[in-house]
DNA sequence: CTGAAAGCGCTAACAG
DNA sequence: CTGTTAGCGCTTTCAG
């Protein structure tokens, strides 16, 4: 009794390449990915009815029999945050010519969100992940411990790290930038920002510290869990001057909300530095082209996103590494506005 | 003589769940994927055991079998321009609940890359491809259209599309806005653009087209393929000013330049739109955060992402749909940084 | 340097 | 409602 033949893909496969060649699969497959294993002639010809077919290797079979499917997943907040893209930009220059695909994911900020996405990956079988932030679910947790892959997070120092770390300290970040104002004189500071994750609540935490050790109040601080944007900066700003109308410096826990916090100075007829100081944080491009341009924390995104891209390759090719967390800092850049130093 | 058994990832297989309910694997599968062929209180065993075992399926070898992915390509330009951030999402958003996976992709506006990366997502087995605009390789346009996949192509509307596509007319974008200036009474009119893709390229013509049957000068055009970011906003309106001193309108052919556009006058001290007016281009939050807000044409980004998902899924669950181009329309946004009606 | 056989983990097809 | 068999397309292992 026959049995239908199963329906395949139509596609062509390793075996359509060797039989046109006259040889075996597996050396098709080894002309690909152990080229010196094969000879020189062999290998032309193979190449030649490869592109003569259109051969397309199929993954999914590859890292079925391999174990290995060559991709990672990078796993961030937000693809609308101009600060994640630059770190994907950096994984991505991290990764080339690797021979990795990295599989991007985004979490919208949720916990939940990113425990789904870790399971989706995993069903993907990606070989490792890096991951924002280190504030996971209880069973991500979990999941990501119990599956033997290599694991980075990235963006923050993690107090318990999965497995690799790279990032920078916002507290401090939050502090050094305090402490900087204070040097140039602002003693009346107010402080607010949205989506309060791990990494803002931090430097918030840097900002009240400075200012505690000051001696300065920290009550002029305004936060919001709403996501951050152009208009809430200026809205913010709007109700802390409100409360708080002697201010002479207003932290911003980004720089979206600084540069919406500068708009709206200039909708009321602020003027900046003069009448108020406005910092941001991250460094974007924005910050480098408003009038005045605007006093932020430059964080090394980019770097971040190739130190973890880095590492994880070395883990793939079967180092152990030493160092668990890799602290990559940050610069303070004080532009115009903030008062000149010695003003 | 006995072959030593393969290693194996070590990780929980369909096989294992089954020998502990004491099943056959293919109940397993059916659990998953047809719970309503399962009876009720197996089901329930089985999601027990899976639970206690942590199980997650390999979708490699599910894929392998069934010959679908259930995940579909989604390729972009850019992932750090914010107009493509809300295509995305919307993609998301049209996919959401459905079962598929969407794999990102960015081009980094190569059609090498993007030519590049078709290969890869069909080597991973993508069911279906959303991309970003019409100007394909040869070689890629080729793969595509034999590969026998959905295609969407979004963004713009092409001449000859591969499969589907959903969009909007650049070109009618780029006449309305210059006509709704000429009828506020602008008769002096610039432009200035950046990384001139096919979709930038047809607003200029729309612009210049409406300047020609009103009889105007297209002269004071000042074009780069650099990447578009504030900065060059500013230093092209420089440019075109001092080419141009009496202009009295400068159309950006995006909203970030638009926006480095005003803070350039505003380091100059011109006036807008008393001075100067300016417009840009796609409807990105900034431009109705800055002082004084940007005019400009609203893009329907999210949508044409949702529109593109469910086009996409209607194909990949068989209807074969008739309408293959879909214009989604755009909104001219007249604002403060263009002179008031009458005016 | 090349090949044969076995099997990765799952699902389609065909029973019962 | 549940099971058996075969095989997706590739790579591993072991032989030559």
């Amino acid at each position: 009794m026959t049995r239908r033949t199963r329906r395949t893909s139509g596609r062509v496969t390793l075996d359509d390449v060797a039989r046109r060649v006259g040889v075996s699969k597996i050396t098709i497959s080894r002309a690909l990915r152990e080229p010196w294993r094969v000879s020189e002639g062999l290998r032309q010809r193979i190449h030649a009815v490869i592109d003569e077919l259109g051969y397309i290797p199929n993954r999914q079979a590859g890292a079925l029999a391999s174990a290995r499917s060559r991709s990672i997943a990078l796993l961030v907040p937000s693809l609308s945050n101009a600060v994640f893209s630059e770190v994907i930009r950096g994984v991505d220059e991290g990764f080339a010519g690797s021979g990795y695909q990295v599989l991007l994911g985004h979490t919208s900020y949720s916990r939940e969100e990113e425990a789904h996405l870790i399971d989706t990956y995993l069903s993907f079988g990606v070989d490792g992940f890096i991951i924002s932030g280190s504030q996971h679910t209880d069973s991500a947790r979990q999941r990501l411990s119990r599956c033997g892959l290599p694991i980075c997070e990235i963006m923050e120092l993690p107090e318990s790290p999965l497995d690799m770390a790279v990032g920078l300290d916002h507290e401090a970040a939050g502090h050094a930038l305090t402490g900087a104002l204070l040097e140039l004189g602002y003693r009346r500071l107010g402080f607010i920002g949205a989506r309060m994750d791990y990494r803002a609540r931090r430097r918030l935490e840097g900002w009240q510290r400075a200012l505690t050790e000051a001696g300065l109040s920290t009550a002029a601080c305004l936060t919001t869990e709403s996501p951050s944007d152009y208009r809430l900066g200026g809205q913010l700003l709007g109700e802390l001057l409100e409360q708080y109308p002697a201010l002479e410096m207003v932290c911003c826990v980004n720089d979206d909300l600084a540069a919406g916090a500068l708009f709206e100075c200039q909708r009321r007829g602020i003027r900046v530095p003069d009448q108020l100081g406005l910092t941001g944080y991250n460094g974007l491009d924005i910050t480098e082209a408003t009038t005045p341009t605007l006093s932020t924390v430059i964080t090394p995104r980019r770097r971040i996103g190739v130190a973890a891209a880095s590492r994880m390759l070395s883990r793939l090719e079967g180092d152990q590494g030493t160092e668990v967390l890799q602290d990559l800092g940050f610069e303070i850049a004080l532009r115009e506005s903030t008062r000149p130093a010695g003003g």
